[in-house]
RNA sequence: GCGCCCGUAGCUCAGCUGGAUAGAGCGCCGGACUUCGAAUCCGUAGGUCGCAGGUUCGAAUCCUGCCGGGCGCGCCA
């Protein structure tokens, strides 16, 4: 028998002795069997009120009839010891020491595949991180990098095909705005000259260009130009939803017009957006000096991003450059044209109607000069990768602030592709707030993700420095780098993909408490156990059948849900599954480690095997976790 | 205005395919280091699960309405 089993075991006795009743048997699937609220009163149990309608009499009734029932059909050997009820519940309660048997003889037999899923033939490809070129990443991107590439980890894991994917937006305005501030104000420095990060020393031209644009744009506000923008605006009916709210309050009023105004400036009278456009207009043409800076700086981006990425140990099976594949959106959106699923609208450009997918309005997806939007450029990826890859399924991880825009590709491509949408996923994330607020890419106001990766790791070296003041440099840095971004992992991934996070510095750094920093301690402390007591014992049911104390039981229940435990993170696409699990483990061990009944060098014989095996079957699981998060273990901290 | 998400302990968050006393970390208070690693462990206090209805034997969980917050509804990406 399996750990997997033994709950389908539980769910037939259940089945046979609930038909025992003489109710319909397809009632007995309706009622899920799950733990009850206190360890002593089971392992697992079920709840009789839904019979009670049929059988005319008490739940409570029922349940003593239910588990009569199943004593009879229990015999000497079942792993099940012991059928009870509590009111309207029957509980099942475990042999303790079989049960020990069964689960740690499967995880150190299993080993590496403890918990995992059947392999199968599945494939699934998960799109993350997707980062522009103009700017390095920031801890919202982070949270892209570990979230897709965690639930890249566990989706493999539970038995799936899985292609990494990055789509690197290296083409379009944003890129051709940094150009523009490095032409105007560099002098032609070069990230070695002054020795940045390629994708700082760019960054630092995109910021550069939002704010001369800013001061250009608030000069020109004082312009009698500026004065008949606003004029005409005012005289627009457009307006007269502010023209109501601000009616006391011209300043705030002008205030929203300009605001609402800076695009059109950007694409109208802008010098600087003038300049921005004209270089876009000059890459589309194939203009080569245009062309030659292009690459120049998306390769300085690019190396900083290997750089990034690599720390994080994270690495992608396809790389996808936007500018290789933005056109690729043309073909399909003209084979829809030429099916009658879209249509061309007055000013030439094609757009696709909305309403019969159950939205509304138009989308364009293509402008009447032809060139392509996002949804195009999506709509040509999405066809060029069920190409390259043919996936069954295609997750695509990016914000939550992109919803309607997943919502209108998805129904578009099934449209072109009928079908198609039971395969494509949006895996949504919510956005990550600093204490003050929102971060602003165009203003420098975010958290770099190398600059935290650094501060969490200084606080990490700092803590060993203090803890183990004799450890050569070498060695520290190592454990610093490997802690500081355990840290970092952990801190990220517990929260639920869907939670805005609200980014709290103190706490993110915390080494304390339900921390990366907690489950790499629970793993290096046992590994220093087998160091002093010399190794671990060979498998023996004797020594595992020796376990039984409520705190040693409570760590092979722990053990035995690992299973499961994967299935609901891949399920449900949430690293937090995991998280939470190697808390609930590591703090099981703790428990039973910290106590005086348990102390590994006082026992003798069969315990001392026993608690052994089992303390190895929990490093082995802790690491196996700790891996989905893409946190290495340390022998010694 | 319409759509989606959120509102749970002082703080940050789990739990939300309905089930048995609502959990964790941090913080607070009090304990445990000459003995397996104290980045640890043990214990105390702390909650009208936003509000009001409804469905149900049973609701933090499902439905409706309201209040409060976030995001979206571009020929930006």
């Amino acid at each position: 028998m399996r750990i997997q089993d033994i709950d389908s075991h539980l769910e037939s006795l259940k089945s046979e002795a609930i038909a025992a009743t003489g109710v319909n048997p397809s009632l007995a699937d309706q009622i899920a069997l799950a733990a009850p609220p206190s360890p002593d009163m089971g392992d697992r149990g079920f709840p009789c009120f839904s019979l009670a309608p049929h059988l005319k009499t008490s739940p409570q009734n029922i349940a003593e009839t239910v588990a009569q029932h199943l004593r009879d059909l229990l015999s000497e050997d079942d792993i099940v010891a012991q059928v009870s009820t509590a009111g309207p519940y029957v509980n099942f309660t475990l042999d303790p020491a079989r049960l020990a048997v069964l689960v740690i003889t499967q995880a150190l037999q299993d080993a590496h595949a403890f918990g995992q899923g059947t392999p199968r033939d599945t494939r699934w490809m998960i799109e993350f991180s997707a980062p522009n070129t103009n700017k390095p990443q920031h801890l919202g991107h982070v949270r892209n990098n570990l979230l897709g590439d965690c639930v890249s980890s566990i989706l493999e894991f539970s038995g799936l095909q899985i292609t990494r994917v990055n789509l690197i937006n290296d083409r379009g305005i944003h890129i051709c705005k940094s150009m523009v501030a490095y032409e105007l104000f560099s002098d032609g420095e070069t990230p070695e000259d002054t020795g940045e990060k390629g994708d700082h020393f760019v960054g630092r031209y995109y910021v550069r260009f939002n704010r001369e644009f800013a001061d250009e744009y608030d000069a020109w506000q004082d312009t009698d130009q500026a004065e008949q923008r606003f004029q005409s605006w005012l005289d627009d009916e457009a307006s007269i939803k502010w023209r109501e709210k601000f009616a006391d309050e011209p300043t705030r009023l002008r205030h929203k017009f300009f605001d609402h105004y800076e695009n059109t400036y950007f694409n109208g009278d802008s010098d600087l957006g003038k300049l921005a456009r004209t270089r876009l207009r000059q890459w589309e043409d194939g203009h080569e000096e245009t062309l030659e800076l292009w690459k120049r700086m998306n390769r300085w981006v690019l190396d900083g991003f290997d750089e990034t990425y690599e720390r994080l140990g994270i690495e992608f099976d396809r790389v996808y450059l936007e500018s290789e594949t933005y056109e690729s959106g043309k073909e399909l959106v003209r084979e829809g044209l030429e099916k009658g699923l879209f249509a061309t609208d007055e000013s030439g450009a094609v757009v696709c109607d909305l309403e019969p997918l159950g939205l509304q309005g138009k989308k364009v997806l293509l402008r009447a000069d032809g060139t392509t939007v996002y949804m195009t450029q999506d709509l040509g990826t999405a066809d060029r990768r069920l190409r390259d890859y043919d996936p069954d399924h295609m997750v695509y991880v990016v914000g939550n602030e992109q919803e309607y825009h997943f919502d209108v590709l998805f129904r578009i491509l099934a449209k072109l592709r009928p079908g198609l949408d039971e395969r494509l996923h949006h895996l949504s994330y919510g956005m990550v707030e600093l204490p003050e607020g929102k971060m602003k890419s165009r203003e420098g106001k975010v958290v770099d993700a190398d600059d935290l990766m650094d501060a969490m790791v200084e606080l990490a070296d700092e803590a060993i420095a203090q803890r183990y003041g004799d450890l050569d440099e070498d060695e520290r840095k190592r454990r610093a780098e490997v802690i500081g971004l355990a840290a970092l992992k952990f801190y990220v991934l517990d929260f639920g993909p869907r939670t805005t996070v609200q980014f709290d510095p103190q706490r993110s750094i915390d080494f304390q408490g339900r921390t990366g920093p907690y489950c790499l301690y629970s793993y290096a402390r046992i590994a220093s156990l087998e160091r002093r007591l010399g190794g671990w014992p060979q498998l023996d049911d004797d020594a595992l059948s020796a376990l039984g104390t409520d705190k040693e039981m409570k760590v092979v229940r722990t053990l035995q849900t690992w299973p499961d435990t994967v299935e609901t993170a891949a399920t449900q696409l949430n690293p937090g599954r995991i998280t939470e699990y190697l808390f609930e483990l590591c703090s099981a061990f703790s428990s039973l480690y910290n106590d005086p009944d348990h102390r590994l060098v006082e026992l003798q014989g069969e315990r001392r095997q026993g608690l052994l095996l089992l303390a190895k079957a929990t490093q082995h699981t802790i690491a196996a976790g700790l891996d989905l998060l893409g946190i290495p273990t340390l022998q010694e901290m």
